[in-house]
DNA sequence: TCCACGATCGGCT
DNA sequence: GCCGATCGTGGAG
């Protein structure tokens, strides 16, 4: 399958958001080849009350404001981690958070890093930015990774027809809160729950 | 220095 | 539906 390439990237945020779903997420660690298929993502543009970049570039941020592309990765809630897709024109500070992967290959080696003994709870694997995060151990460490590079990456995978993507607002955040910019796949059951 | 808070999750009621 | 866990980050002092 074809990486997507950085002019992919460059485009406008929610645009890349829209199209980013169906698109196939990959991360190979050592001998092992972890993927999956984007379902749900939401925009953080740099006017947007909710968006890390909002306040100007912090040692935390500067991924933000760098080229689109690139992996940025932000620690939570004292014990969570989630992945965003740098997007736009380098110096703004925009990104697309990826909220929920449906797993492909890799579904053992994800299920071990969320420490989830069978697949009984195998949608508990990926439905969630916190629960992606884990299971395909993205942590501070590979945020600044260039996603035209060949260990993160993003290829394509289906193409999604309008009529299934959903637009609303997005979730856990206390401002902007009015925005559309969160989209997912329809009826696909990897969507986070609100 | 200090301190309030968060782009969440899972467990409990 | 609600609430506690848990700590890096950044703004205030």
């Amino acid at each position: 399958m074809q990486k997507l390439p950085r002019s992919f990237y460059t485009r406008k945020t929610s645009t890349v958001a829209k199209n980013l779903l169906g698109k196939i997420l990959v991360r190979r660690i050592g001998r092992n080849i972890l993927t999956g298929k984007i379902v749900e993502t939401e925009a953080y543009l740099f006017n947007d009350t909710a968006s890390h970049s909002f306040r100007g570039m912090t040692e935390r941020n500067k991924v933000m404001f760098g080229k689109g592309g690139f992996l940025y990765v932000y620690f939570t809630y004292g014990m969570h981690y989630c992945a965003n897709v740098v997007t736009f024109k380098e110096g703004i500070g925009e990104a697309v958070l990826i909220r929920a992967v449906e797993p492909k290959n890799g579904m053992k080696v994800m299920l071990k890093n969320r420490g989830l003994i069978n697949e009984r709870n195998h949608l508990k694997t990926t439905n969630g930015p916190a629960k992606l995060a884990q299971a395909f151990g993205l942590t501070k460490k590979q945020s600044g990774t260039d996603l035209t590079g060949s260990v993160i990456f993003i290829t394509n995978g289906d193409t999604v027809p309008r009529s299934k993507i959903v637009t609303t607002t997005r979730i856990g955040i206390s401002t902007a809160k009015e925005k559309k910019l969160r989209y997912y796949i329809k009826d696909n059951a990897w969507v986070s729950k609100k």
